[in-house]
DNA sequence: ACCTGAACACCGTTCAAGT
DNA sequence: ACCTGAACACCGTTCAAGT
């Protein structure tokens, strides 16, 4: 069962190729990455395409539908890493947390950070772009301020690295690759002591 | 005047196609990104598509086309940073030579250091990658004689760090971007004293 | 030997016509 | 209101026919 974040509710056949469409993109995105074919994921999901671009008026929109429920559990593992480590080893963590869980949707998630200038999904601050956004920037504050991160570093910064490393590794056979990079920005990110 | 790595001397009219191909390619793809069309690159070039396909069996081919002279240079800037500096800041420095150069072509040469599984662009020891790959290898291998780098960190592991930095921040107004993700990389990578 | 343009099987997106 | 499938303008790649 889907999330129901809908402006209106949409009538009952409309919802219905709303809630396929959604189910066949995850596994399509799964199996052929992010650039997959839209007409194949209409396909599966037995609609016609028009419908799937009437829904979905770009591809990032649909991505964030597949993708909400678990950035949403992401921003949650922010919260209990806030809660339950200094503030230092918390941003480091959940940093582990997000480039985990970027290196197993294969990138996938990078797809929805990068840029976010899709204009109505920022006005409306739901997106999955503007609540990872949120999460880092609250760990980020209290690692700087108890000085366990080097002085400059931004939020977006952060995202855009853990961003970049599951790109540059999204083919590669050496699935370890991933984990060394992250080891070297994290190494890069923290103050003298922590 | 492009190089003239041939396997043998083309014909003259293949000659004539070949170097009016590698020239549009240099311009279609700085305007559209490496993943741009290919047929539009033949039309330009005022040759047809088969054509194209035949002097250059991959895209990758035709990206290490447009690309060789550059990394030529690249690798030179290697051996004078080697010469000129300190181990350390010599691969540091070069890293930042790297990056620069990734970023003035909009991550362009970032497809070309990705994967490299190219069968006989492997054997060969001709390819960019190739080349990248061995100046970054010495580089290396003499800070970390000297200490100046943290233990663990692989030639790969570099070359995907800067390809993934320039990746993210290619769709990016902010110029700045690469380089702030450059700092963090490098202070990742430096050991304790440099 | 090498080139060309048409041909084929695909895209993403839109639009008339249906219910 | 919403859906559909055909239509359009594009790809990448291949192949017959030309010189």
């Amino acid at each position: 069962m889907p999330h129901a974040a809908q402006r209106r509710p949409l009538r009952a056949d409309a919802q219905r190729n709303y809630d396929r469409i959604v189910s066949a993109a995850r596994d399509v995105f799964a199996r052929d990455g992010a650039g997959a074919a839209l007409k194949e994921i209409a396909r599966q999901a037995g609609t016609g395409s028009a419908t799937l671009h009437r829904l979905f008026p770009s591809r990032r929109t649909l991505l964030e539908a597949v993708f909400h429920d678990r950035v949403e559990d992401l921003c949650a593992m922010a919260a209990r890493r806030a809660a339950e480590n200094e503030p230092g080893p918390a941003l480091l963590a959940w940093l582990g947390d997000l480039n985990a869980y970027a290196s197993a949707s294969r990138g996938l998630a990078a797809s929805l950070l990068q840029d976010g200038r899709d204009a109505d999904l920022l006005e409306q601050n739901e997106g999955c772009q503007a609540m990872i956004t949120n999460a880092v920037r609250g760990l980020l504050r209290r690692a700087q301020q108890a000085g366990a991160v080097r002085p400059g570093i931004r939020a977006e910064d952060l995202l855009a690295l853990i961003n970049a490393i599951s790109l540059a590794t999204e083919h590669h056979d050496d699935g370890e690759q991933a984990d060394r990079l992250l080891d070297i920005a994290i190494q890069g990110i923290r103050g003298q002591a922590v």
